[in-house]
DNA sequence: AATCCAAAATGACAAATGTCATAATTTTCT
DNA sequence: AGAAAATTATGACATTTGTCATTTTGGATT
């Protein structure tokens, strides 16, 4: 219940890594055993000490944090690595979230990272809202919205059928049409959407899912 | 610091629900407001106590937790939810987004919903490994991993111009290859994916990516 | 009932797609 | 070197797909 977490702080910035150090040092279940100052320090650091944890910022000039987590992640695939960041940068994200990393917190809030180390330690993955929100943005519902493309109900079946990867004949049986229909609800379906086949259709539906 | 954090706990298993109960009410800054056994108790219940958090199972019957979650966001908009499941379905996930859940654990493991609770009241979005990973993949999605369909670089390739929506023609010219040849390798691919058409592929290829 | 409209159907056609057998060429492995 | 495997290519063929012009059908509207 009380296990003490040792973790490791990579920061360019002295000042925010002082900070963190002692924000983090009157918590008593996380001891801090080095600090770097760069990405190489970074890796250097984590295969001295090996430490549960490594909390570090993404941009640290040259080299940086993410490269840094790759890296690590090759000699230690379980790694858990926090990234800190004073804004939230699309492409880092998606790079982050690829490597494995474990969360990606804004440094606004002190507040949030004893907490999300603690949610870390524990299995979970921690991310602030920005992050979710843009993510949000790509992972939509499976309620597509179609309606700026002034699409019949039935031709909206159509793409989802077409999605579902069915054959014509197949979409006629499941719609109670006959073929020629649903060949020709698929024509006005590429004609308004301003494609070329039923792959394309596909595609779209994806892309717009 | 030492903040209680107000929560009720909806779960239709009442064995889960005294579960959580004691383990909840083990720490000292957690303090459980009710428990209730259904989406509508789950929004009553809210209603009346304005609790800092609600935990709440995703399914539970007719209502849903996703349907609770959609009526408590319609009249506290900054409520802070985190979903309980047993698995991690993916249609779930995605609504439980977009309605701005904060979190979505697994009840496996029961140790990380304290200190998922802690993170998600200071700030921060709680997920578990499976849903990253299932959003990652929607999440610039740039390499696919086909690896286990045994398939050569070659055959990747076309996958991928497919997926691009292109025709075999196309596909030919890009590829410096004749168009039959184009053609044989479709169906290969078809062959090793057990699929029917181009359009199945390039659905693959979105679902896997 | 007469009319109108959208949904559904037909048929004829061209083009794209997928299958298969076969073969030449190159690369890789033993 | 020789065998095996991968790469590329052809052509013949059946099937599917998409286009288009033209009905048919079944409910609303008046």
């Amino acid at each position: 219940m009380n296990t003490t977490y040792k973790i490791i702080i990579a920061d360019d910035d002295k000042l925010v890594c002082s900070a963190l150090n002692i924000i983090l040092s009157t918590n008593e279940n996380i001891e801090i055993l080095a600090t770097g100052n760069n990405g190489h320090e970074a890796v250097s650091l984590y295969q001295k000490h090996h430490p549960d944890l490594i909390l570090m910022d993404i941009r640290m000039g040259e080299f940086t944090g993410l490269d840094a987590a790759e890296e690590i992640f090759q000699f230690d695939k379980n790694a858990k690595i926090l990234f800190l960041t004073t804004f939230a940068d699309e492409e880092y994200i998606a790079r982050a979230l690829k490597l494995g990393a474990k969360g990606y917190l804004l440094k606004q809030n002190f507040d949030s990272i004893v907490p999300s180390i603690n949610a870390v330690m524990n299995g979970q993955r921690v991310f602030g809202d920005e992050i979710i929100n843009k993510i949000q943005s790509v992972y939509h519902g499976n309620t597509p919205d179609f309606s700026k493309y002034d699409l019949s109900e039935r031709e909206a079946e159509v793409i989802t059928k077409i999605a579902d990867g069915l054959s014509n004949k197949e979409i006629a049986e499941m719609l109670f049409l006959s073929e020629g229909t649903v060949r020709n609800y698929i024509s006005v379906i590429l004609e308004k959407l301003n494609l070329r086949d039923r792959t394309q259709i596909a595609i779209f539906y994806y892309k717009n899912t």
